[in-house]
DNA sequence: AAATAAATATCACGATCGTTATATATCAAT
DNA sequence: ATTGATATATAACGATCGTGATATTTATTT
């Protein structure tokens, strides 16, 4: 029974992964059951065995992206000490992260999908995204704890919609100009930072 | 023959306008050829006179929407001077704009969509965008073009970048409290602005 | 080795997808 | 009134959509 559970799991998070970057990739219509399953190496009959719909399958990519930034956030605030807005910032708008729509971050890829979505998958989003505020707020220095989270909603609007303007232009050099300007307008809409041990 | 011609424009402008609400609303994927037809009260026999695909209407969509960004900047320039900036915020994160995707700006509306285009599309999008920063960047003051351009492009991440969460979030609250945020960063991202006679 | 349970595959459903070819309706010009 | 052109509607194509029912394979227990 062990060795049953332990491929369920397994299968189960190759379909997940799989739905992740189709759905980043594509978006929540672009992509169909069949072409996430095929995707995985299985078929649409285990598909619906760990994911009840389609919409299910999304509110779980969805968490798992967004639980990979709340991840993600102290860590730069460890690693990188005061300077962690620019260190993230320049990850965010990189051209490795700006390429690599399906693997990249899910607030990005997937907040327009969002805005579309079921009530339920509101609220789980909105749940995970005042946890990332939270997170970043509590990592930056000086004002008020009100202040610190519309710097902290400043920030992340803005890389948000920069990553997307860059990837939505044709040249790469445009998309570095873009990308520089961003960074920078991050990194001032922040303010200052601290550091977490 | 002129009484022709004219009920053909007229039907394509309810196609276009359909497809443009259609698209804003529900992404590329997320909405038919069909769908667009009946919303614009034809069938897809008469979509297929006036755009040869459905991605042809997709990029006149973009085109007509972009389009509408170009005419209302200076028109923000010309009607509130210096302060607008701030009045181009307030509109953008404003609960009525919010609210309507539907018609809502085609930059926060289709950009996640022009990452997943065609090439043509992304080259079009690029022209448009760039000649909207150029207007933005025209409208500021102090330092130099390109650090005027670098200002635009921050500013128009943000407040896309800022909508588009506003509008995943659940609660009105919590999207006012972003709004409110996402505003004051704007006009920051911006800087000095002058107005346009 | 046989029986049971669980995981996955197969198949089929009606609906809709984007698109093309053809038919009908509407118009201007004769 | 009739012809010719043009705008739109109808119908059909194969493909894919999301999902449920059922069959088959695989693993565990007896």
């Amino acid at each position: 029974m062990a060795r049953n559970q332990e491929r369920k799991e397994e299968t189960r998070q190759r379909v997940l992964s799989a739905a992740s970057r189709g759905f980043r990739s594509h978006g929540f219509a672009g992509i169909g059951v069949d072409g996430i399953a095929k995707a995985a190496g299985v078929t649409s009959g285990a598909f619906y065995a760990h994911f009840g719909s389609k919409d299910g399958a999304f509110g779980a990519a969805l968490d798992v992206g967004l639980d990979e930034v709340i991840e993600s956030i102290p860590k730069f605030q460890r690693e990188a000490g005061a300077k962690w807005v620019q260190a993230f910032a320049d990850y965010y708008l990189d051209r490795a992260h700006r390429d690599d729509l399906a693997r990249g971050c899910a607030m990005a890829a997937l907040s327009p999908e969002v805005v579309r979505a079921e009530p339920k998958v509101h609220a789980a989003y909105e749940a995970k995204m005042t946890k990332i505020a939270d997170l970043i707020a509590n990592g930056l220095a000086d004002g008020s704890a009100d202040k610190r989270r519309a710097r902290a909603w400043a920030m992340l609007g803005v890389l948000i919609g920069g990553l997307t303007v860059a990837r939505a232009v044709a040249s790469t050099d445009l998309a570095e100009e873009i990308s520089r300007a961003v960074r920078e307008a991050a990194v001032k809409s922040a303010g200052k930072a601290r550091g977490i041990r």
